[in-house]
DNA sequence: TTAGGGTTAG
């Protein structure tokens, strides 16, 4: 961060540096609409203007109020215009000051209903007090509708807006996502203060348009008398939406010029900014740098660690934040609930959640749904129901996670139950709930029931399946020994390397090797240069004991000079790294290691966990192959990451996730190199990338 | 009058 440049030079280099945007690969990357252009015209009567803009839109607003003269000489004729003058009044200020006064209680819909009768009674007077507090009510309720009512009544009643309303009318477009009336809105203003840039520069990023709102900065830069603070901290999120470092860091140097860093919403923004554009250690010195530390700033730097994978610093900074005597909130605990989850860690996700609770924050969403995802993943589904059960409020999020646990816990049949609840609570499932679901189904054998929800998907819920939902419709049918099913499924839409994985593995299980050898050649074919890829397809090959043209596939990689690496798992255990290869026996402590797996071999075998054995590979022994085939999960279990060894397939599904164990893969490399090929390549160790187990990309 | 941080799967 080169901060030491004169005030002139960073200005200079700053628009340099936004001059590097090019607008045409903007434009590509962001989908922008036409390119913006920012009026210099000033309109006396921007009422008058809007009224334009308001017709060009095909909107009509209702015909204005006639004279009223002949009526009220009639009225006077008869006497009656002293009755009206009172009643008009009366009527008009009692409806405006309940509309103020529903908006201050936040009954906002009721707010807009009483705003209808104002549009029904042309006579009645308009505050700007009472256009503000309906404008309120439409920013608050996020309503198009009411904005084109609230906006329609301001064309009509042909009010002069000053410049306050005019930022509200502004703010209220925005707010509700109309963004090209906002622009209009915006370049037709006589009168603009900081404000009303900030306000439309704020839209533009939180409507992902940053290269409009750079732009729109540099003009705004112009007249710097208008940039101020909180311009800087919407314009640092921009540079933290296109993750570009250079403009996040220039505009760092001059809002440091410009001392507006002492704002802490500045620097927060600066942390959150380093820490999305993958420079945790700036954003961690301008959190050290912070003289008053907030909660948002603790918490923006505790994301930034869960975003890089730092679960432990992560949870080393909450504690420190604990330790600060910062107050803790609902964003911290569902943060450090996910770290937690992370880690494996029991101990500390019990600890949040008591503190959770203890602050008062039981009963957000969020941080409950990282609860119920927390014990779901880590074997205790039925606190992660209870958690669920006692939630007040409940969004798609929450009923995904629980829905996913059941499954991954083998529980088809509760997973599906969930799902019609949810459903019938009237919830809308998304694409994810259908993947939870459908997994389950899967998992747990239930193809019928899979089969009617996956059909139900686009039907009756408008979810159109993606390519993972088929992915899970080809492992089902596979799993029932529905080949030709599977096959043809794939053949209705594009495959994708997932699904001809599926159907290969199927064709293992079932051992249909004619199409298990299509499957691997159209692996094969769709990322030649990937070693998976040739492993499968080896693999399919030696499994039907087609061994010469497994040993041409072997060719082919020799010539490519793409190497085999053994499988290998690793565990970080008090921050040292132990690394193993398949039947790896370097380690000094191999001794204790093996007597430790047999043990847990042993237990495995008392609780029912019988190996499933692989018939295809007739040169290696029993104890060889089942060493091989469980090395995950008693890998994990020996070091204390599954608690008891049984064999319930939440852990075991919980063992391959974090070991990243490629059975088929290891057995095909043992069997074929044996031990001699097993090297170290220091090189792979950069996959240390969260510090826990995990395997190479080049399984 | 405008602003900063969070959850499921992949």
């Amino acid at each position: 961060m080169d901060i030491s440049l004169p005030l002139d030079q960073i200005q200079s280099s700053f628009k340099f540096a936004c001059s590097l945007i090019n607008p045409t690969v903007f434009k590509q990357k962001f989908r922008l609409s036409d390119e913006f252009s920012l009026g210099r015209r000033r309109c006396r009567a921007p009422i008058a203007k809007f009224r334009c803009a308001f017709l060009d839109q095909g909107l009509r607003p209702r015909p204005m109020p006639k004279p009223r003269e002949k009526e009220e000489n009639n009225l006077k004729e008869n006497g009656y215009l002293e009755e009206r003058k009172l009643k008009k009044p009366n009527l008009g200020v009692g409806i405006c000051s309940q509309i103020e006064k529903l908006v201050l209680c936040k009954r906002y819909n009721e707010a807009l209903e009483l705003f209808e009768i104002l549009e029904i009674n042309d006579d009645i007077d308009v505050s700007f007090d009472t256009y503000d507090a309906a404008v309120g009510a439409c920013i608050a309720l996020r309503s198009i509708r009411g904005v084109k009512r609230v906006f329609n009544h301001m064309l009509n009643s042909e009010v002069e807006l000053d410049l306050y309303m005019m930022n509200r009318v502004l703010l209220m477009h925005v707010k509700c996502g109309m963004m090209i009336d906002a622009r209009h809105l915006f370049e037709d203003m006589s009168e603009r203060n900081s404000v009303s840039w900030n306000t439309i520069i704020g839209g533009l990023v939180d409507s992902g348009d940053f290269f409009d709102a750079f732009r729109l900065f540099l003009m705004m830069w112009e007249d710097s008398s208008n940039v101020c603070s909180r311009t800087f901290t919407t314009m640092v999120r921009a540079a933290a939406g296109l993750e570009l470092i250079s403009p996040g860091q220039q505009l760092h140097s001059c809002a440091l010029k410009m001392g507006a860093t002492e704002d802490v919403f500045v620097s927060c923004a600066l942390v959150d900014m380093y820490s999305k554009c993958g420079s945790i250690e700036d954003a961690r010195f301008v959190f050290d740098m912070m003289p008053e530390k907030t909660t948002v700033a603790w918490n923006t730097v505790i994301a930034g660690y869960a975003l890089h994978g730092y679960s432990e610093e992560a949870l080393s900074m909450y504690y420190e934040m604990q330790d600060s005597g910062v107050k803790m909130d609902h964003f911290t605990y569902s943060m450090i609930i996910r770290v937690c989850t992370r880690l494996a860690s029991l101990q500390h996700a019990r600890q949040a959640h008591a503190g959770l609770i203890r602050n008062g924050f039981g009963y957000d969403v969020v941080a409950n749904t990282s609860l119920v995802d927390f014990y779901s993943k880590w074997g205790r589904i039925e606190d992660a129901r209870n958690v669920f059960d006692r939630m007040p409020r409940k969004n798609v999020v929450s009923w995904n996670a629980l829905i996913s646990g059941y499954g991954n816990h083998g529980r088809g049949a509760e997973a599906v139950d969930l799902f019609e609840r949810m459903v019938d609570q009237g919830m809308v499932p998304n694409h994810v709930t259908f993947l939870a679901v459908l997994s389950a189904c899967c998992h747990s054998g239930l193809s019928d029931r899979g089969w009617e929800i996956f059909e139900s998907m686009h039907r009756d819920y408008k979810v159109k399946p993606r390519a993972m939902h088929y992915t899970c419709m080809v492992e089902l049918l596979g799993r029932e020994g529905l080949l030709d099913e599977a096959f043809a499924l794939i053949g209705s839409v594009k495959p994708t390397i997932n699904m001809w994985a599926a159907l290969l593995t199927a064709c293992r299980v079932h051992k249909n090797f004619e199409l298990g050898k299509y499957a691997a050649e159209q692996l094969y074919g769709m990322g030649p240069e990937k070693l998976s890829n040739y492993v499968v397809l080896l693999n399919i090959y030696s499994s039907s004991g087609r061994l010469d043209e497994a040993a041409a596939v072997l060719q082919t990689l020799k010539r490519k000079g793409l190497r085999m690496l053994p499988a290998c798992t690793w565990i970080e255990i008090k921050k040292q790294q132990y690394v193993f290869f398949t039947g790896d026996k370097s380690h000094p402590q191999t001794k204790e290691i093996y007597v430790n797996l047999d043990n847990v071999k042993l237990q495995l075998s008392k609780h029912g966990y019988v190996p499933q054995r692989n018939n295809l590979l007739p040169d290696v022994d029993e104890r060889e192959e089942s060493m091989l085939l469980h090395h995950s999960e008693k890998l994990a279990i020996s070091f204390g990451l599954i608690s008891t060894p049984s064999s319930t397939p939440l852990q075991l599904a919980q063992s391959h996730r974090i070991c990243n164990d490629c059975h088929n893969a290891i057995k095909l490399i043992s069997t074929v190199y044996k031990r001699e090929i097993a090297f170290r390549d220091g090189s792979r160790f950069h996959y240390f990338k969260e510090g826990r187990c995990s395997c190479g990309d080049y399984w």
